[in-house]
DNA sequence: CTTGCGGATGGGCAAATACTCACGAATGGC
DNA sequence: GCCATTCGTGAGTATTTGCCCATCCGCAAG
């Protein structure tokens, strides 16, 4: 008889979400105590007699940010719809990382974000609203000096502090150093020390990706040259995160720019959550390496990337 | 911003019935009051965001269903259960229609389905979720102007067309032309005929049937008379799908209004599959009509009116 | 600047739902 | 045939949900 209590648990589903009955209307139809209607509608719903489907472009992404969660063990994923007819590196996943740092600024204990650099975290920075939040710290991980030796434009923290009112700690620095040296230097200064170990405590991270190709940001804003390019490419690098080159594994790379780079270091992942903002084809094999090599914990991006990062779990 | 409220909505219900959160953890989630989130999620709901689907084929149901093919020889059935308590014509059938419906268009073959015009069938459109199905064909039978020369509010196929973003081949005619002649003249301009060639062609029909007593709904929206409605039943009709009316043993009734409709013919059995929707005491003497007559070969209906088909029967 | 309107919001409460527990019937092994 | 285990049941209770209503907010007209 294992069907027929399956059948009337699908009877009493179909009163329930279809025809709308409350508990009580249906242990009348079937002769049942409500306590056992209950059971049914939730036997039902348990042995996946129910479907529920959501017709809306954001229950899509949910379902993916779901995946992604539990395929790749990460803490906090966002998935935002992508629209196929613009080709913004940010459209969508700005306002969400925006909203997300939003939640954590609303905090009311204390909290120090740190914040990685790039086109797509600055557009993210100017969707925030503009609040007063004094108790937190926003720390930079990387450094503010462009290779010209002006402020670098894509440094977030100087926008952000200013819209959020929070204390905030640039890094005085190149964002790779011109020598092995040159970094051991400028990070011995007792400034920079503790702005360092500032950002090596931060509950949350907030970083971009930076593709390694031919259009790489790296290159592109001057921070390294064609030839270090070239040698990361050589090496397998697939993407960047603050400076720090890593190849399809997720494994820095030892030697060429990453010695040089001035840039802390990525907040543990044990004690940080830390989210990479990024989306688009570009990216791909960088975000890909990015959470295999367990570099971050978070993800908030698009609806085709997600599908892509999935597609490729075969 | 009104597609961002519905998004929220539509994240509400995933939250609640994907998910299973309650409502004060979405309330928590989304940064709402449990309020707010309640009423985020019956306006998805209500909205029509939510479908619900019981996957089970209930013992009691598909014995009707069995038994209604083999008795009458219908190529496709489908008995859903009924809700005594509910006087809704169109609770659980339409639901199941857009089931049928879906498979069609989920199909990878371009498929020309024809619909028919109704409460019952709009009610099953606007269960189908949006998907993109723009190699199918979607033919109206029947006109989609209304007497007052507005749009006819039952006519199904635009509303198809946009959710499904199927090709969509409406009939830019009234329902019943005024006369023999302007029909003929109506049917002979060559965008019309190929719709009505298209018709005949479909591989699959989906149609309503109406009743023919004191509150015929072909009476009920002006389509016809009061006069033409009593000589219809003086004449023994009992029931009309797309206008066509018909008589007890599913013969088309001459003359009256039938030589004034303006509809294409129902599209022949032995090439098509003609499913109608149809269910409750009023329709009944219709549907048995109709399938008495072989008007169709195919029937979705409820427990009640299948019980009462087939008792019918002796 | 005031007033009034429409829509959103949250508090509060009753209804509905989910869960726990103890009991009793059915099942099955010995 | 007896006992042990499992399964389903109803009672009672905690939690969750639905709804009403007073209030608030934004906005536009006066």
């Amino acid at each position: 008889m294992n069907g027929n209590r399956l059948d009337e648990a699908a009877r009493a589903a179909w009163l329930y979400y279809v025809a709308g009955n409350t508990q009580d209307q249906i242990a009348a139809k079937l002769g049942v105590s409500r306590q056992s209607a209950q059971r049914m509608v939730s036997l039902a719903v348990a042995e996946g007699l129910v479907k529920f489907r959501i017709d809306h472009p954001i229950a899509q992404c949910m379902d993916l940010a779901k995946q992604l969660r539990d395929s790749f063990g990460l803490v906090r994923c966002e998935v935002v719809p992508s629209d196929p007819d613009s080709d913004s590196t940010t459209l969508g996943v700005a306002q969400a990382a925006a909203a997300e740092i939003e939640r954590w600024l609303r905090m009311e204990e204390p909290v120090v974000i740190a914040m990685g650099t790039g086109r797509t975290l600055k557009a993210a920075i100017e969707q925030l609203p503009s609040i007063e939040c004094p108790r937190h710290k926003v720390v930079s991980l990387t450094g503010n000096i462009a290779p010209d030796g002006s402020a670098a434009y894509y440094n977030v923290v100087f926008t952000m502090a200013d819209t959020v009112k929070s204390r905030s700690f640039p890094m005085p620095l190149p964002v790779i150093a011109s020598s092995q040296s040159e970094r051991s230097m400028l990070h011995s200064q007792p400034m920079i020390r503790s702005t360092l170990e500032l950002a090596s405590t931060a509950a949350v991270t907030f970083v971009g990706i930076g593709d390694l190709g031919p259009q790489a940001p790296l290159f592109e804003d001057g921070f390294i040259s064609e030839q270090d390019l070239a040698s990361l490419q050589q090496a397998g690098a697939v993407g960047e995160i603050v400076g720090w080159a890593f190849d399809a594994q997720g494994r820095l790379i030892d030697g060429i720019t990453n010695d040089r780079v001035a840039s802390a270091p990525i907040p543990a992942r044990d004690t940080s959550l830390v989210i990479a903002i990024a989306k688009g084809g570009k990216k791909l094999p960088g975000i890909r390496a990015a959470i295999k090599g367990k570099l971050i914990n978070g993800l908030i991006t698009d609806e085709t990337t997600a599908q892509a990062l999935l597609n490729e779990l075969n």
